[in-house]
DNA sequence: TTTGACATACGATAATCTTCGTAGTAATCT
DNA sequence: AGATTACTACGAAGATTATCGTATGTCAAA
């Protein structure tokens, strides 16, 4: 099984999800965005997180190009179910309530998760 | 504001939340009977805990005792907020995808997550 | 009063995380 | 060609985590 990704480089998965295979210049100047963050330290988090099997390095080009290793939902199950047992003792009914009165939903929000709710009893939940 | 608990101090916390204000040497038998850890082990996280402000240490008896700065609540407020930042871009949906992919759910599970989302549109979601 | 049980304090270590500078190499521009 | 730019590789430093051993003090029983 693939470590839980730490918190710089969950930062950069989420840019490579949503960007897909990106050079380092490409993730640098995303993550730069967001937070000063100089090229040759997302250059190294990348190389580390290539040691660990997080994501996959294609070195054709002399830019190489980087994919995360597995997909964002699997990444998101394996972080809210360790969360899950970490602190909240497997009730999925607490993180939610911790979820919700951390950040206020709308009731569009509220709204889906009771679809996403109905779904998952029909055992179609995997999506 | 309060650190993010690190794994091995939010197990502690975990039994203090669950025993209330305890010694090392009850923290200390409780978290041994989970996973192997030296008397010593268990003293100076609590200490390094009682730094930072996540317990709170009374010194009156000779052994002292620790117990949780915050509320369990609060706590785990932090944690899925945090988590929901940054693993699920704020969405309550996705992290309920994902904790209920991550660990089945009973169809009671469901029904009081059910309950809990009724309870926070009419906006009495705090406890 | 000496011994043994039990407490805290503290130093130290190994591992991991995060960050960045420097070196060296390949491509590109003038 | 020579200078500049753009990459990767690598070492290393500083912080944080997690763990444990040793030193030292206190208290009660033998």
């Amino acid at each position: 099984m693939l470590p839980r990704p730490t918190d710089a480089e969950l930062e950069l998965l989420t840019i490579l999800w949503s960007r897909g295979p990106s050079t380092v210049r490409d993730v640098h100047d995303s993550a730069a965005a967001r937070k000063p963050t100089q090229y040759t330290t997302v250059l190294k988090t990348l190389q580390i997180m290539a040691e660990k099997g997080l994501v996959v390095r294609n070195e054709e080009q002399r830019a190489h190009v980087y994919e995360a290793a597995i997909p964002q939902e699997s990444t998101q199950r394996q972080l809210a179910g360790d969360l899950l047992e970490r602190a909240f003792q497997g009730s999925a009914a607490r993180l939610m309530q911790g979820a919700l009165s951390a950040r206020r939903a709308s009731a569009d929000d509220v709204a889906e998760i009771r679809r996403m709710l109905t779904e998952y009893e029909k055992g179609k939940a995997s999506k």
